[in-house]
DNA sequence: GCCGTTTTCGGCCCGACTGTTTTCAGTCG
C-alpha cells in the first residue's frame, strides 16, 4: 500500500514527541508538528508528489531536511531518524501522550524514575500508588491518571461528528443562555468552522461581573466531571465523553475572544504574527499597541487591525485565507440560499421511506426548483435495486407527475451501480431516457488503488456517467476511503465533463473540504447533494453548504446553483 | 528545523488553570 500523508504525519508526530520527551529544542519540536500538520492537511497525495520529482520545500513550514525525510518516508515507508530515537527511548512512550496532564516532561520523569515505558506499566505503577512519590506528582496526579487510562481503554473514537456535536450543544447553550447577566454567547472552536468532526466544544461568553455563569455551567445536568474549574475558565465532561470549555471575556473584548476561540490555532498564530510585524499585540482581549487597547469588540475590528479583509470561520484554516484576505481575493462563498434544487434522492421504490410525491411536496416547500429522484439499480440487491423495466415504470411515472403539475420539477434519475468491472448497471438504451445518473461504487470496495481507479476511469467513460456518487466511500469518524487516485479520477472528470458530488448527508461528507477545494482549483463541476432516503433528509443540505465552504466553493463551481436548463446545458444529455 | 519589508543568524504566539509548590513548572488550548 503507498504511504499516505497520514503516515508521514504520524511519523513526524511521534518524532515530535520522541524529541519532546528527550528536552530536545522546542522549536525544532514545533517545526515537526508544523510539518506533520502540513502534510495531514494537503489535498493531494503527498506520494504522488515525491513521485513527480516536485519541490516539497516550496510547502510551508517544509524545508530543505524535512523535505528529504519526506522522500525517505514515501520511498521506505520509514524514517531512520525515529528507528533511532526508539533505540535511545521506548518507542510506546509515544502512546502516553494521549494521557491528558501528562506532557513530555512528566512522561519523562516517569520512565527515568519508575521505568514507565507503556499504558500498562503506567496503569500498574498508578494502582499501586507509586506515581505519588514522585516528585513533581501528587494523589491528585496519580487518580487522574487512573481516571484517564480507564477512560482510554474504552474509548473508541476521539472526535465527535459535526451532526451529533449540534445535538448535543443545544440543550447546554440552551440553558446557558438563561444564566444571570448574560451578554452575548457563542460557540466558537472547530464547531464554529462547520469542521466535520470536533474534538471538543468551546463556549463563549460576555456576561456580568456577578454572572452564575460558571457555576451553572459545572452543575449541568449532564456534566460527568469538571476537569477544571476557574472564574474565566471551565472544563468539563459531558455525558457520552465530549468535552466543553467555558470562557468567559468582558464584552469589549468579545470579537478578540470569538476570533481567538474559534481558531484555527494555525489560523491564530498567522494573524498574531501579522501582528507582531506591525508591533501589535493580540490575545484574546483585544488588540494592544503599547499596552493600550485599539480593537477587540468585534472580529471585524481585529482583522482590520492586521490589514486583513474579513475571514468568514469556514477558512480559518490558514490553507491561503490570510494571503487571499490581504489580496482581496477571498471567495464569495456559497450559501444555502444560493441551492436551487436536490440531485440526489431516493423513494420507496427502493430504499427510501416516502413515496415520489411526498419527496416533492417537501423539496417544493425548501423552495427548488426541481429535485432528482435517484433510486438504486438492480446490483444493489439489499436497497431493492430496480433493473431497467422497473427503471422504465418509474420513468413513465414521474413524467406523468411532471405533467399533473405546476411548481417543482421530478427530474428522471438513477444512481446506477459501478460494477467491479467498470461497467455501468444498466444498459444504455434505458439510461438514455433519463435526465441524470449518478454512478456511485457499493461493492467491491478492496480493489487495488490502480484498479479501483481504472474501474472508475473506464466507468466515465460511457456517456450516461454524469455524477460520480460520494466518491471516496468514506464515513465521517468512521469508515476509511476506498484507494483511489483522486487526482486522475478528477482530471478524467474535467476532460469528460462529469461531475463530482459532495455528499451532503453528515456520516458521508464525501469529498472532503480538501478534496472539493482540489476539484474546484482543478476546474472540476461540483454538485452538492442530500442522498435524502425520506423528506427530513432533504434539510442536510445545509452539512453539504457547510462542507463546501470550508473547501472555498463559490456559487459557480456548484452545479445545483443553476436552473434545470442551464445544468441540462452543462450535463451535454441531449 | 524553519525562515526573512528589521534578519542567512537569531528569532520563533499567548494566556489560564492545576497541582505541587511556597513562587512556579507543566500542561493545555
Amino acid at each position: 500500500m503507498p504511504v499516505q500523508n497520514a503516515d508521514v504525519a504520524d511519523i513526524f508526530e511521534r518524532v515530535a514527541n520522541l524529541l519532546e520527551i528527550q528536552d530536545a529544542n522546542e522549536f525544532r519540536v514545533r517545526a515537526y508538528r508544523n510539518a506533520a500538520r502540513t502534510v495531514s492537511s494537503l489535498a493531494r497525495d503527498i506520494a504522488d508528489m515525491v513521485e513527480n520529482d516536485e519541490d516539497l520545500s516550496e510547502l510551508s513550514g517544509i524545508g530543505e531536511d524535512l523535505a528529504g525525510k519526506i522522500e525517505e518516508i514515501v520511498e521506505t515507508g520509514i524514517l531512520e531518524q525515529l528507528l533511532e530515537l526508539e533505540k535511545e527511548l521506548p518507542r510506546e512512550l509515544n502512546d502516553l501522550m494521549r494521557v491528558d496532564t501528562l506532557g513530555p516532561k512528566k512522561i519523562h520523569a516517569l520512565y527515568t524514575e519508575l521505568g514507565i515505558e507503556n499504558m500498562a506499566d503506567l496503569k500498574a505503577a498508578a494502582e499501586e500508588g507509586k506515581i505519588r512519590e514522585v516528585k513533581g506528582f501528587g494523589e491528585k496526579t496519580e487518580q487522574k491518571i487512573l481516571d484517564r487510562t480507564a477512560r482510554l481503554e474504552d474509548a473508541e473514537d476521539q472526535r465527535t461528528p459535526l451532526i451529533e456535536a449540534e445535538q448535543r450543544a443545544a440543550p447546554l447553550m440552551e440553558y446557558l443562555a438563561q444564566s444571570s447577566g448574560v451578554k452575548q454567547l457563542e460557540l466558537a472552536g472547530s464547531y464554529r468552522r462547520r469542521k466535520e468532526t470536533v474534538g471538543d466544544l468551546d463556549i463563549l461568553a460576555a456576561c456580568k461581573q456577578d454572572s452564575d455563569i460558571m457555576e451553572r455551567f459545572v452543575d449541568f445536568e449532564d456534566v460527568e466531571e469538571v476537569i477544571s474549574h476557574g472564574k474565566t475558565k471551565s472544563s468539563v465532561v459531558l455525558r457520552g465523553d465530549l468535552q466543553v470549555d467555558l470562557r468567559v471575556v468582558p464584552r469589549v473584548a468579545f470579537g478578540a475572544a470569538l476570533h481567538y476561540f474559534t481558531g484555527s490555532k494555525a489560523h491564530n498564530i498567522a494573524v498574531r504574527k501579522i501582528g507582531v510585524q506591525k508591533g501589535l499585540k493580540i490575545n484574546e482581549y483585544g488588540v494592544f499597541k503599547d499596552e493600550e487597547r485599539i480593537a477587540g469588540e468585534t472580529e471585524e475590528e481585529v482583522f482590520e487591525q492586521v490589514d486583513l479583509l474579513y475571514i468568514e470561520p469556514e477558512l480559518r484554516e490558514d490553507r491561503g485565507e490570510i494571503e487571499a484576505a490581504r489580496e482581496d481575493r477571498l471567495p464569495k462563498l456559497i450559501t444555502l440560499d444560493d441551492i436551487r434544487g436536490d440531485l440526489q434522492s431516493h423513494t420507496d421504490e427502493t430504499d427510501g421511506r416516502a413515496a415520489l410525491e411526498e419527496m416533492a411536496d417537501a423539496a417544493e416547500a425548501l423552495g427548488y426548483d426541481y429535485l432528482a429522484v435517484t433510486d438504486h439499480s438492480k446490483n444493489v440487491t439489499m436497497a431493492k435495486g430496480m433493473d431497467a423495466g422497473r427503471l422504465g415504470k418509474q420513468i413513465d411515472a414521474i413524467d406523468r407527475f411532471n405533467d399533473g403539475r405546476d411548481g417543482i420539477r421530478i427530474l428522471k434519475g438513477c444512481e446506477v451501480d459501478i460494477l467491479e468491472d467498470g461497467s455501468l448497471d444498466l444498459p444504455d438504451d434505458i439510461l438514455k431516457r433519463l435526465d441524470l445518473t449518478v454512478c456511485s461504487i457499493h461493492y467491491n470496495r478492496n480493489l487495488s488503488r490502480k484498479k479501483q481507479t481504472e474501474r472508475v476511469l473506464r466507468a466515465m467513460d460511457n456517456p450516461n456517467f454524469n455524477i460520480f456518487g460520494h466518491p471516496t466511500g468514506r464515513l465521517v469518524a468512521g469508515r476509511p476511503p476506498y484507494e483511489i487516485d483522486l487526482e486522475r479520477i478528477l482530471e478524467a472528470a474535467k476532460e469528460r465533463g462529469c461531475v463530482m458530488e459532495l455528499n451532503a448527508h453528515p456520516k458521508r461528507l464525501d469529498l472532503s473540504d480538501l478534496q472539493c477545494k482540489m476539484a474546484m482549483e482543478m476546474g472540476v463541476m461540483l454538485v452538492i447533494s442530500t442522498d435524502a432516503h425520506q423528506p427530513d433528509e432533504l434539510n442536510f443540505m445545509r452539512c453539504g453548504v457547510e462542507q463546501a465552504r470550508r473547501g472555498w466553493l463559490e456559487p459557480e463551481n456548484v452545479l445545483n446553483t443553476r436552473s434545470w436548463d442551464e445544468v441540462r446545458k452543462l450535463l451535454k444529455r441531449d
